[in-house]
RNA sequence: GGCGCGGUACCCAAGCGGCUAAGGGAGAGGUCUGCAAAACCUCGAUUCGUCGGUUCGAGUCCGACCCGCGCCUCCA
């Protein structure tokens, strides 16, 4: 049984998708006006955890991601470089394929603009309008809150105490009630703008998400996923638009991630604490290294993003590496003494798939991924492993890494011609007994970043930062 | 003011009423090794922010308090 926390209910509740076997998954995507920072990505990884798994679990995926290509940043980005929205936002979906790339998440069946879905949205606006839902204001339209006596459903936030928050602002846009939310914005000088029905404007930003998610996903859908930040106003006004629309239920199960807060404070570029992943690159920070690292803490708890935190991480996922690497080398006996194997590889799969089932619970997974290591290794060192269990081994950690995606790629790295020649040297000075060459050598490729392991096999190199 | 999250060993982090409080990192000792590295073995919280309460039994439930953090119409 699969069970995951329900903001919608505050409870955790077990996983029932709305047809036997698939799962229809939107994750609020990116506003390309810039690069994404890497709490953006900590919640794409939540997601990607959480699709791999339903994936593994036998379920079959449709995801949809949006893209947000207008908004207020992206066309103030564009006006800034004198560009249009579309040259503008082109660079930053560019990068934000990459980076989804590089940090091993898989991609989305559909990533659907919002300059794309102008129709979509301005149907359900429309519709909106015709049910009563909402109001034409001096060219823009408004969703009016007290026709939905659901909302804050989501957030519990209560409406009459809405106005005792903190911060009112006024829109620069004509309201009826501070709490309305703008679904179209008219046309103002200097912004793109679409000639529709409503009259030319642009959507609002929360239509957008309604408009496309139901467009792939139908009017009702299995699971909404974003970053507890997205909670309010964004979901819940999601909610009130699309259930307003359409009737019915909009979304079972909403699943939201905490924020990376980095050395104990929220990312800020004046604070200095403001990182993109392109930013850790250039200090040579293995990108899947950051993967396991935000993947490695659940996702409903705040994350702080060190660099200690980082190479704590690293040394993890080393440790599952070197495991992997020394069941494919080494030679072991044919003997088949695979039973007792057996049980180990089917308990540690089972240990970890329950886990991930208990609202992803991924420290007691991964505590299931390292015991299973350390009992197999334990075997190892006494010579109680054969061929065949090795390979049964092998397969279940390849299997959840289907889910982590964390092992190095299957094709083995070369290294230049130059730098095998060092180690043979160095092979040969051992053999003659200069150990003196031999650790001088070791130390200049240690320099180089290559690590040197003399094991019972023969030499071994890896990489480090 | 409202809503919410967290405080478990040097660091990260599970456990959410009942076997000796998972797992990872760092550290200490040992085995192996020319030396390293990796790996293995051993050690490491009489104790879970504080104080009360409920219970045969509490990190785990209840109350109060102390610290840190987030959200309250830009935000993953």
């Amino acid at each position: 049984m699969i069970r995951f926390y329900n903001t919608l209910s505050g409870k955790t509740e077990e996983f029932k998708p709305l047809r036997p076997g698939q799962v229809g998954l939107y994750t609020c995507g990116p506003t390309v006006y810039d690069y994404p920072h890497i709490g953006n990505y900590r919640a794409y990884i939540f997601e990607d955890i959480l699709k791999r798994f339903l994936i593994f679990s036998g379920f079959k995926m449709t995801h949809v991601m949006n893209i947000t290509d207008v908004d207020d940043k992206t066309i103030k980005g564009a006006n800034v470089l004198g560009l249009s929205l579309n040259d503008y936002t082109k660079k930053y979906i560019e990068a934000f394929f990459e980076d989804l790339k590089v940090l091993r998440i898989l991609p989305a069946d559909y990533y659907p603009r919002a300059t794309e879905h102008i129709e979509d949205m301005v149907r359900m606006v429309r519709g909106l309008l015709d049910k009563g839902y909402a109001y034409l204001k001096d060219g823009s339209v408004y969703f009016s809150l007290i026709r939905f006596p659901d909302y804050g459903k989501l957030s519990k936030i209560n409406k009459e105490e809405l106005k005792a928050g903190a911060r009112v602002e006024s829109d620069e846009y004509e309201k009826e009630s501070v709490y309305d939310f703008v679904l179209w914005k008219k046309a103002r000088p200097g912004e793109p703008c679409w000639e529709t029905e409503l009259g030319p404007g642009r959507p609002g930003w929360h239509i957008e998400c309604s408009a496309m998610s139901t467009r792939y996903l139908g009017p009702t859908f299995d699971i909404h996923c974003g970053g507890i930040d997205n909670i309010f106003p964004h979901h819940e006004n999601e909610i009130a638009q699309s259930e307003a629309y359409y009737g019915q239920k909009f979304v079972n199960y909403w699943l939201h991630c905490h924020h990376l807060v980095v050395d104990g404070e929220k990312m800020s570029k004046s604070k200095g604490n403001f990182y993109t992943l392109r930013d850790l690159l250039a200090r040579k920070i293995d990108p899947v290294d950051l993967r396991y690292f935000l993947l490695s803490t659940h996702y409903r708890k705040m994350l702080n993003f060190t660099f200690d935190n980082l190479e704590q991480a690293k040394a993890s996922r080393q440790r599952i590496i070197d495991f992997v690497y020394v069941l494919q080398h080494q030679p072991l006996p044919e003997t088949s003494q695979t039973e007792s194997a057996s049980a180990l590889v089917a308990s540690a799969l089972s240990n970890f798939q329950d886990s991930l089932a208990d609202d992803l619970n991924i420290s007691a997974a991964l505590a299931a991924l390292f015991e299973f290591i350390r009992e197999i290794n334990s075997r190892l060192a006494r010579n109680e492993l054969s061929r065949q269990a090795a390979d049964q081994v092998l397969t279940a950690i390849y299997q959840m890494d289907k889910v982590l995606a964390v092992l190095p790629e299957k094709k083995e790295e070369e290294l230049p011609a130059e730098i095998l020649k060092k180690i043979e040297q160095r092979e040969q000075a051992r053999r003659e007994k200069n150990f003196a060459l031999a650790d001088s050598i070791r130390q200049e490729l240690l320099q180089q970043g290559i690590v040197l392991e003399d094991t019972r096999e023969g030499v071994r190199w890896k990489k480090i930062n």
